[in-house]
DNA sequence: GCAAAAGTGTTAACTTTACACCCATGT
DNA sequence: ACATGGGTGTAAAGTTAACACTTTTGC
């Protein structure tokens, strides 16, 4: 580069918002800071880039450097590069989301920049570190975004799960009543759910049929032009 | 920042993705570079973004520096950052698009980093410098994406429109054919086009009545909970 | 036996699709 | 008078929305 560095070098940082769904609520994964600037404070796991790491990497090394997370197959989300946006100069941040299941993994962060990481329902949400409020509302209007027209649901509970818990999933993500025999009849009609002959177990009631998601039978329908929707 | 510059100084840029609509066919805003790296070489207009400057403005005095655009509305679309992307160093590059109306514009680069702007086909893009191909690939997908669920259509063609000229922008982004008369029924019964007392000139037959769209009313209807699509 | 959630069909309203001819204008 | 695109309606098919009771199970 031939420019001056003090005119046009930047610092880059990658921020994780990793969705998860437990107990009814949709969380959000955040840690909390060990180190300068917001020290204490809840943020999202994210850290600064290095000169020689592809954006995709570096988001899969500093989410699992910050909280022990692998394979989350993270989804650039946005850009954020307000001049202020960090107090100890210009970082701009590249913003990557996932969903997981939660209960897949177990949370430990490898480096000392985290103190903890923790599972956070996105209704209970403090204020964070840098603009990272601003973020979780970006991704969380994606997901909404996605959720309607994509099925990607399934990512969000554990492998096998029954059809009330996926309802209750859509209802609660994006906060709307479904009629149930409605419900059931569109989400099964698109033909990517498989009945398993298994049913739920340790419920006081009568125990629903579990299904899963056939990931390879989505794909095939949706190169044929078969669009999800709700 | 406590780090050595080495270790996480990057170099980031803004690539502009400027769209337009005119004799039929969808066009990209494209600059023959005159500097070094793929110097002679057509490429996005894009430069680097000063550290003091916010991205959304970076984009739009980017635009203008180079093409002598203004007030083009654009929108953030991806951030790509290969290591390798850039012959001469890392340059993480945040993409913006937008769509405008060609006639609207008078092209002229203010600074002579570009030889020349000009307007290419979508389908005659030669290679360009850097990943830009991609870039304008993934532009592509977004703005087909989004046709389709919001009304964006009208700000390629001119303020005043007949409904053929419409289906026919339609038809040939999405590659599509559409029914005339269910288009037309369709595209009316959102009720936000306004019918003009006017009608087309100079056109060797009969001359389609205008429309313009009237953007205060779809932003009513959005806010109701109305939504577009196709 | 009761509490709690699972499971199940039908009808009316609405939306989408398919389809073909006459009209106005310029040459 | 002919070539070019403009303009218009209806019916069948498909989709969505509204709606309530019976079944299973654990306590």
């Amino acid at each position: 580069m031939k420019h001056k560095p003090t005119d046009y070098d930047n610092t880059f940082s990658i921020d994780n918002v990793i969705f998860g769904f437990d107990e009814g609520s949709l969380k959000v994964l955040l840690i909390e800071r060990a180190e300068e600037a917001f020290i204490g404070k809840m943020a999202l796991p994210g850290n600064l880039v290095r000169h020689d790491e592809n954006l995709d990497l570096g988001a899969s090394r500093i989410l699992y450097e910050l909280t022990g997370l692998k394979d989350a197959h993270l989804e650039q989300l946005y850009t954020f590069g307000d001049i202020n946006r960090h107090p100890l100069g210009r970082v701009i941040t590249v913003a990557y989301y996932s969903l997981i299941r939660i209960k897949k993994y177990k949370l430990q962060p490898k480096i000392s920049f985290a103190k903890r990481a923790a599972w956070i329902p996105v209704a209970e949400i403090p204020q964070l570190a840098f603009d990272h409020n601003v973020i979780v509302e970006k991704a969380l209007d994606r997901l909404r975004g996605k959720l309607r027209y994509k099925p990607i649901g399934f990512e969000l509970l554990s492998e096998k799960f029954s059809l009330s818990q996926l309802q209750d999933l859509y209802e609660s993500i994006l906060l709307i009543a479904i009629d149930k025999r409605n419900f059931r009849k569109k989400i099964l009609s698109y033909d990517f759910l498989i009945a398993l002959n298994e049913k739920q177990k340790d419920v006081s009631h009568r125990a629903a049929k579990l299904y899963r998601f056939d990931k390879k039978r989505y794909e095939l329908l949706d190169k044929k032009g078969i669009n999800f929707e709700l």
